[in-house]
DNA sequence: TCATGTGTATAGTATACATTATACACAAGC
DNA sequence: GCTTGTGTATAATGTATACTATACACATGA
């Protein structure tokens, strides 16, 4: 049992077992057959006994489960490809500026968020 | 030949032989021995032959060099654990402004990086 | 009671990642 | 001429990642 992910795992489980309560498509075979895995792969991932699936595989849950992927990837101890993507493409930048923000209280960084967007950037 | 990373392979080369030229201890085993690899391993990855190491060889490397580790680990195609740390731990507010300064030039992200280090936030 | 749907146990696999160990040919310095 | 240092070729390995395929026992509904 990988106790690192019992999060990501026992949180999915519950999602679609929510979901499943109002509509029967979303069984264990029906949700992995819409992501593209077998079933006993997703049982034993939201069992908590396989780790969490790829990035891709993440990304399709969380759009069939009305989830963030952002979330749920994190939940699983992983960092969306393209976020990352952005960081090395200007490390020194956005290292600073991460590191800057860690300690910083949420409606700190919710303030920069909307100033950079609605602002005169 | 790992062609996608040429660029740290060639990168690190030139780095340790400009060093060397001035201090023999900069040679690939010395260096090798200081990180705690073997010298034919960071001979094949300066050549390009393997992949670019681990995070933690990439930080030695980076501090025996006198490098930027996140340059380093950029050119590596990697980003940091710990900034990967800050991000899962409020994934939707670091996702969300990533992406808005995703296309901003340096300056402005600049800007919010001085104003945050500076600034009454 | 018989087909269908349910979750799950068991076993196996292909690929990548991160390296080590050994050995060799070449060059320089003493 | 011999030791020492240099980079490198070759071969292999352990571990993790990301799954698949098969089969089974239980429950439900017609």
């Amino acid at each position: 049992m990988y106790t690192i992910h019992m999060n990501f795992a026992a949180y999915i489980r519950d999602r679609r077992e929510t979901l499943r309560h109002h509509d029967r498509r979303y069984s264990v075979r029906q949700v992995a057959q819409r992501i593209g895995v077998q079933p006993a792969y997703l049982s034993k991932i939201e069992r908590g006994d396989f780790a969490p699936p790829s990035e891709e595989k993440i990304r399709l849950l969380a759009a069939e489960l009305g989830e963030d992927s952002d979330v749920l990837l994190a939940m699983a101890g992983k960092v969306s490809q393209d976020l990352q993507a952005v960081i090395r493409a200007r490390p020194r930048l956005f290292a600073d500026l991460i590191r800057q923000l860690k300690d910083m209280p949420d409606d700190a960084i919710l303030r920069v968020v909307r100033e950079v967007r609605d602002g005169d950037w």
